[in-house]
DNA sequence: AACATTTGACCGAC
DNA sequence: GTCGGTCAAATGTT
């Protein structure tokens, strides 16, 4: 799940870069489409992967079931996952992610295609490079208290830098970090700083990632994630739902959402609904400003990182505003050229009474 | 007050 | 000894 919220974290981010550029890029109609064409190859691709998982083929209609659970689809080992098994592979990802998707090169930034994980004549790989830990995990436990070199799987993504507003910000991916470290990087120009889950005291997420700006491209950064969100599986309350109402009146500026207004939903509940309802399921990305204007979309995705909490979880269709709108939007829009994919994105919202 | 960030020091791997 | 990763006190922010 991890490359799924990896990717719909990107297609928003994209989304938001778009958002941005439209009073600039707004006569350049081939560019705008080739912009959307990158939002809708990052949903493309967690879709793909959502697939594997189960989801139904036909998404034409009725997108709020994109990730619908099946029956008993909970893991019986770990009690708290989802899924019952980790489908995606690494090759298989990168089969996924590499899947032909056209784009003409020539209107699409270098940034934009990397982060998309497209190949375009010339770039070579996808966006995502897994590696296995480069060592083999120590035979001895280090002791409590400064434990190192992580073992298990790290997950490195290039991840263009914030195109507007401020470029030294790191890339948001839809957690919530802290910073707990910097350091200046033998032979690197710019310093790797070291964050880890915010959720870490609370519920002892070890995910952790690293930051670093390219030498060669400042405006790329390679983020290496460690360890998983555990927080994100835990049998403790834990996702936290900004509350529509509160998140309609303000434009959540990007808060810890272990401090903003929210509801609090057990995970148990979650599978309970799952497996007894199937319940429609939507990539909640903590985003309420969803159907909002367009200030308030472009302030979440201006924020910082860490800011835009992306959690999956179940929520009624009136009450929240999945994701999957969006792409749905898309995809029934049967073209993303010219301003119509654009045009039923933003009119789609407007529609729904927010 | 409760967070987050900064930054020098510490620690383990090499 | 060097380097990268982490800790934790100091400081800043909300």
């Amino acid at each position: 799940m991890e490359e799924v919220r990896s990717q719909i974290g990107e297609a928003f981010r994209l989304a938001g870069e778009l958002m941005d550029e439209l009073p600039t890029a707004q006569n350049d109609p081939a560019y705008l489409a080739a912009r959307c064409h990158g939002v809708v190859h990052a949903y493309s691709t967690a879709i793909r992967i959502l697939q594997r998982y189960g989801a139904p083929q036909q998404l034409a209609g009725e997108p709020l079931d994109l990730l619908r659970l099946r029956s008993g689809s909970g893991t019986e080992e770990s009690g708290v996952s989802r899924f019952p098994v980790e489908p995606t592979t690494p090759a298989h990802l990168r089969r996924l992610q590499e899947e032909p998707f056209h784009v003409p090169a020539d209107v699409f930034g270098r940034h934009a295609v990397r982060a998309a994980g497209m190949d375009v004549a010339g770039a070579s790989g996808g966006l995502l490079r897994r590696l296995a830990s480069s060592r083999s995990p120590s035979p001895v436990q280090p002791r409590q208290g400064r434990r190192r070199r992580e073992s298990g799987q790290r997950q490195t993504v290039m991840v263009p830098a914030q195109r507007t507003g401020n470029t030294e910000l790191p890339p948001d991916d839809g957690y919530t970090w802290r910073k707990y470290g910097q350091k200046d990087i033998l032979g690197s120009r710019y310093p790797r700083s070291y964050y880890r889950c915010t959720h870490k005291n609370y519920y002892g997420c070890d995910a952790k990632k690293k930051v670093q700006r390219l030498d060669d491209d400042p405006f790329t950064y390679e983020v290496t994630y460690c360890g998983d969100h555990s927080c994100l599986t835990s049998t403790t309350p834990l996702f936290t739902l900004p509350d529509a109402s509160a998140a309609a009146a303000t434009t959540n500026s990007p808060t810890n959402v272990a401090t903003g207004s929210a509801i609090a939903v057990a995970p148990e509940d979650l599978l309970d609904h799952a497996q007894s309802t199937a319940l429609s399921t939507s990539i909640h990305l903590g985003m309420s400003w969803m159907p909002a204007s367009f200030q308030s979309i472009q302030a979440a995705m201006g924020a910082s990182a860490g800011s835009i909490p992306m959690d999956v979880s179940t929520a009624g269709k009136d009450t929240d505003y999945p994701a999957l709108d969006l792409a749905d939007v898309m995809f029934n829009s049967g073209s993303c050229s010219g301003g119509s994919s654009m045009e039923g994105l933003f009119s789609s919202h407007d529609r729904r009474d927010f």
